[in-house]
RNA sequence: CGGGGCGUAGCGUAGUCCGGUUAGCGCGCCUGCUUUGGGAGCAGGAGGUCGCAGGUUCGAAUCCUGCCGCCCCGACCA
């Protein structure tokens, strides 16, 4: 391609809505373009990095024995309707006004689950993998960081078939390689998390990470061991709260002034982790009260776990008075009306000398022990982890970081194939309901995540994996120097001999504009031919991930180039 | 949805508080001449419903009301 024929809006100047690296370069180099909140266009710098993911999802997706479909965006609501996800997904499914049996798909189990259903009978036609790479539709209440959260994006997703949990097992097992390879392939730095299966009623689910202060997920990763989880997910080895023996006796003491645990820990002297701090939630209309240790924060991901449902909110302190009959500030396990289902973390399990609120205003227990004063209680683990913990496996210390979720895999069970009837005969005649896995990998996600993690003040670092051409040819003042020219021609022409995509800058600019647009766009090799390089029959080499430049004669410059770009993609793997 | 910010030419912005000639500047764009290895110089030129609608006023980018859009933080995100 000739540059001075190609459509590349760079920018120079920043667009003051991006804020962040990947976003900033996407917009200045021309990869993308806005068209409103969270929906952009590729333009075809953009769109190449766009087809050279897309072939690397396709070969390995390929290679693991996956069958690629291609379905409709358009589905029908009473397929979602079926699965109970049209109010499950709530406002983010996209409807149509003027055809309301039809929404737009932000993902395709139900699609999927509908084909199985119309063909799969027998256990003898699994295990099967399907997937696609399709636009999904999700009405997302805050769009932002560029491609990183879009309201249309482009989704690898696939589906595991298997008659067998054990099928199900190799089928995830086989995603969890692909997907290795995958985003090594195209030269991501990641690592895989432990993440919570939530309201879905999955059995096991993983999450592929690349570290970023712009992500919007959190994890716990301990350098040593290798541990690594979604903060809904991760504990740590912090030690329970010890039983006192004897237990001390139950105390009604006055705390006028104490609101919080920090009052009482600065009223009293108490230690902190002797405090329970009760939260109280509605779950399903119905009050839980919920005992943490000391400050401990409650997370909401793992309490959704626990209870099975979403369906919970924090409670009004209107509620709290009404059912406890007293403030926030003062509520606790003990005197408890017999409604109130009782909820601790699992660092309180049957411990004793515990402080907490009274139930009435201006009044804490001392002393309490969750075996002696308090009735049922359940057990869970409902703490977020903090930083410095010691990790679960091996107690060093955990370091806590924010992540961009790039993929993730997930046993789904049975959820759908039994609520849209998909069912295979076994051997035996019985009848069952298909095992399915789902799979999923933001495309635009590995685009932003790379270039946040390849880049300099200049721009964008290609490698030959994802580059839109692998390399730019820049001949300094072709258009005065016929002599530039016809070296300049007669290497565009031998190098797309050579089988190399190449970007011909052949614009009639200042050498200044050309160099600035080269790094700007960041092609990983340069090959600068001047009236310079000319004088002494050689051409420059430039490497644009190290800055590195080489002189070589014009007759060993596609050797040369060549023997750099197989250098470059060996150091990719 | 809560909080904050913003909307003036393709991009970046000044002007808005305190209403008043023709809305200014840099980059980019067009023409000519000169220049030519890290975003050239000079000269000339094109390009604006000041987000939209209504209101106040002799007069509105500027004041008032409503709406729309975009960004950031939070909530949310199988």
């Amino acid at each position: 391609m000739r540059y001075s024929q190609a459509f590349i809006p760079t920018l120079r100047e920043v667009p003051s809505e991006a804020q962040i690296p990947s976003h900033q370069l996407m917009l200045r180099s021309g990869m993308i373009r806005q068209v409103a909140a969270g929906v952009y266009s590729f333009l075809p710098l953009g769109y190449r990095v766009v087809k050279k993911v897309i072939t690397i999802l396709q070969e390995e997706m390929d290679r693991i024995g996956g069958q690629e479909f291609h379905l409709p965006a358009l589905n029908p609501i009473e397929i979602w309707e079926a699965t109970d996800r049209v109010a499950a997904m709530g406002d983010v499914l996209f409807r149509l006004e003027n055809r309301r049996n039809l929404v737009l798909a932000p993902t395709h189990e139900e699609i999927i689950t509908y084909h199985a259903r119309q063909h799969i009978k027998s256990y003898k036609e699994l295990p099967q993998i399907w997937y696609q790479i399709q636009t999904k539709f999700r009405n997302e209440p805050r769009p932002r960081s560029g491609v990183l959260r879009g309201r249309q994006f482009l989704m690898k997703d696939s589906y595991s078939l298997d008659a067998t949990w054990e099928g199900l097992d190799q089928s995830y097992q086989k995603h969890y390689e692909a997907y290795h390879r995958i985003f090594s392939r195209a030269g991501l730095r990641f690592f895989v998390v432990g993440a919570s299966s939530g309201a879905m009623g999955g059995s096991a689910s993983q999450e592929f990470m690349v570290e970023s202060p712009h992500g919007e997920d959190t994890c716990a990763l301990c350098d040593h061991c290798g541990y690594a989880a979604n903060l809904e997910v991760a504990t740590s080895a912090l030690p329970p709260v010890p039983r006192l023996d004897p237990s001390p006796p139950l105390e009604l003491f006055p705390t006028p002034h104490a609101k919080t645990i920090n009052d009482l820990i600065e009223q009293f002297g108490v230690p902190e982790e002797r405090c329970a701090k009760s939260v109280v939630y509605i779950v399903n209309s119905q009050p839980v009260l919920i005992l943490m240790r000391g400050n401990d924060e409650l997370n909401e991901e793992k309490l959704a776990a626990a209870l099975q449902t979403t369906q919970f909110r924090p409670a009004e302190p209107e509620e709290i008075a009404d059912i406890f009959g007293a403030a926030p500030g003062s509520i606790g396990p003990i005197n408890v009306p017999d409604s109130v289902r009782i909820l601790a973390d699992t660092l309180l399990r049957e411990t004793n000398g515990l402080i907490s609120g009274a139930n009435k205003d201006g009044y804490h227990y001392k002393n309490i022990d969750l075996v002696r004063d308090v009735g049922t209680i359940e057990y869970f683990d409902l703490r977020t982890v903090r930083e410095h913990e010691p990790c679960p496996q091996c107690q060093q210390p955990l370091r806590i970081v924010r992540a961009i979720e790039i993929g993730h895999i997930f046993k789904l069970g049975t959820k759908y194939s039994e609520a849209l009837g998909a069912t295979i005969l076994l051997e035996d005649g019985s009848e069952q309901p298909i095992i399915m896995g789902s799979y999923g990998i933001g495309v635009e996600r590995i685009i932003a995540c790379y270039i946040e993690q390849n880049h300099d003040d200049k721009g964008i670092i290609w490698n030959p994996a994802l580059t839109p051409y692998d390399l730019l040819l820049i001949g300094i003042n072709v258009h005065k120097d016929s002599a530039v020219r016809d070296i300049a021609e007669k290497l565009y022409e031998q190098l797309q001999q050579a089988n190399f995509s190449v970007l011909f800058d052949d614009r009639a600019v200042s050498a200044g504009i050309k160099f600035n647009d080269a790094d700007l766009l960041g092609f990983p090799l340069q090959l600068i031919v001047g009236p310079r390089t000319l004088k002494e029959q050689t051409v420059e080499i430039k490497i644009r991930r190290s800055g590195e430049r080489l002189h070589v004669p014009l007759d060993a410059a596609i050797s040369t180039v060549q023997e750099w770009y197989h250098k470059l993609s060996e150091a990719e793997t």
